[in-house]
DNA sequence: TAAATTCCCATAAAATCCCATTTTATTCTT
DNA sequence: AAGAATAAAATGGGATTTTATGGGAATTTA
């Protein structure tokens, strides 16, 4: 059974990337890493290749071995297995969450999705999201202009009747 | 179980061809030679044969050996077995990592892959790869065009989902 | 014996570890 | 229900270790 992340946190980034993780994270983080036991430091794989996007996408290990089994049965060749073995195989950064609960995000890292003293994180699924607060802000407003375009009684939950959903292409 | 690479790494090559191996790959490397223990310098094999690839496939020793034996299965006499023998065990370049976690990539192979001043390392699944820095920033720029011209939301871990998948040709 | 390769040592920068303090949340007690 | 006691989470700073890199001496090779 695989365990989610819920939840949002607004946390300090110190002068050598250091950030902690919110605790509820770090359960998901630990459960889900099938060599953690109580005392080690649990793992997690940082994907930060695809430039549309502008935050770190965190997988657990369990979440990236099923991308990898995923990726391996792709053809050998094929140019979208070349994408996301670069995608997930050479742009992202394996790491683990250290004695106090903390990550270390790379000055390169923070560099590119505008991080500076504090992050925010968010769940999203089997995967959580590291943004710079002001970016995060500005994409929140986008949806929340998205929503206000929608009539007063509109309930978004009718999104999970998938039965005519369109896959935009 | 296979310890696989991940990440991505650009590092100075000296005058004497000296290049540092990324920390990372450096376990990785380790951990995949089997007669390697703690203070001895772990191999690993460069093959170089596909002139259609610009850059240095490296292999660990336990992946060169999983090839080794598939070639092994081949008829004696085949064409394909002659030809993965070429490239496998002709022109391939057996080394191992020094003291200071540096290889030497012999000046004839920098040649051929346009190796300068710097290296850049990329994870490949169970092998890495190096590349001239300038040559893979060709290479990636083809990439993202074609990402560029896919839908603003378009994900492509679509292509994770293999039911409909086709092969461009 | 000249050129290339290997070995050995040195160092600056970056990453990691260790410990201490502050802050926030939770439980206990009256 | 308020306040005290406790536990957990977040944060800060210094010491230590690892990494990446440079250079020279010794050794091998052609």
């Amino acid at each position: 059974m695989v365990r989610r992340f819920r939840g949002e946190g607004l946390n300090k980034v110190d002068s050598k990337g250091r950030v902690s993780i919110p605790a509820l994270f770090r359960r998901v983080i630990e459960v889900c890493d099938p060599a953690w036991t109580d005392g080690l430091h649990p793992e997690l794989i940082i994907v930060y290749g695809d430039n549309r996007k502008k935050f770190l996408e965190c997988y657990t290990i369990d979440a990236i071995d099923e991308v990898d089994e995923k990726i391996n049965d792709l053809p050998r060749g094929s140019i979208q297995r070349k994408m996301l073995e670069r995608l997930f195989h050479g742009q992202s950064f394996p790491t683990s969450v250290d004695d106090t609960g903390r990550l270390v995000i790379p000055q390169r890292l923070r560099e590119k999705i505008g991080i500076k003293a504090e992050a925010y994180f968010i769940a999203s699924g089997d995967t959580f999201q590291i943004w710079s607060p002001e970016t995060f802000q500005e994409d929140q407003e986008k949806t929340n202009a998205w929503l206000q375009s929608l009539p007063e009684d509109f309930d978004p939950l009718i999104y999970l009747d998938t039965s005519d959903l369109q896959i935009d292409e």
